[in-house]
DNA sequence: AAAGATTGAAATTTCAATCTTG
DNA sequence: CAAGATTGAAATTTCAATCTTT
């Protein structure tokens, strides 16, 4: 049993990277499955957690380094919250060229719902793992994740 | 060192999510960005993939059952394989309501390519990680995957 | 009607090109 | 010209509705 791994050996090296593809689709797909049920997705939540990190609004390319994407995904993505009614764009004072996204109150609530959402599903997701586990994931995702 | 784990107790529930997310979206990058260097794309690959275990067709039904996928995804995935020259569909003369997805030679010689660059990827991927580490994950995402 | 497949619309994301403002 | 943002096009995927064949 301490020993199982041998028989890991054996596998073809993309395997693990197809377990972790798959793994991460499913855990992916039931987060989603659970923030559509208060109305919200997972890319969206993750913009309204940053404006609310940031004290209500960012400017849209601020926004897009927060979430790691390109500029024009967050056009687009501003675009489907503003639809929502979660999110305004508003003009800075500052500077006439930039547009910042600030949260509604509406978006407000639906963020909470949405965290909370959000944090019940990851309970069901890391149900089956100790502690111990846990950490090991942490350490060997941290690897793995590491250029 | 052995009890490490006990700081990771401290995390908030769904950082270890969030890096499950992070780096399979680094890994799903990576291999994407291999394939696009001989024409492919990963969705692209995996449907080569499934036609030539298959023996080189299958009717659209059961390619999308195979790649875990509705089946209107797998009519526009083989339109594009179709306009790539890579896959042609064909009549099945059993029954004329299923299309078959049959593999062409460019399919064949493309998915060769393909399979060579997604195991270099693979294997860089992997490259920081002893055969444990990988066994500890394997594991560690087979409970994570399950329901 | 049921099975197989397709179409059209929507969400998400990226890229290249463009527009506005500084 | 630089920066900030937007637009249009493409890839990917899902869903609902539709079409064809059995």
């Amino acid at each position: 049993m301490y020993n199982s791994y041998v028989n890991d050996m054996e596998r073809r090296p993309g395997d693990q990277i197809s377990a972790l593809l798959h793994a991460a689709g499913t855990v992916h797909s039931r987060l989603e499955a659970a923030l559509a049920e208060v109305g919200l997705s997972l890319a969206k939540l993750l913009a309204l957690q940053q404006l609310v990190d940031a004290g209500g609004s960012l400017p849209l390319g601020q926004l897009a380094d927060r979430l790691a994407c390109v500029k024009s995904n967050v056009t687009q993505l501003v675009d489907r919250l503003e639809a929502d009614g979660l999110v305004a764009r508003m003009f800075d004072p500052k500077d006439r060229r930039t547009r910042l996204a600030s949260i509604t109150v509406n978006g407000q609530a639906a963020f909470e719902r949405g965290r909370q959402a959000r944090e019940q599903a990851e309970r069901d997701v890391l149900q089956g793992l100790s502690p111990e586990n846990i950490a090991q994931l942490s350490d060997l995702l941290a690897k793995l994740a590491r250029p």
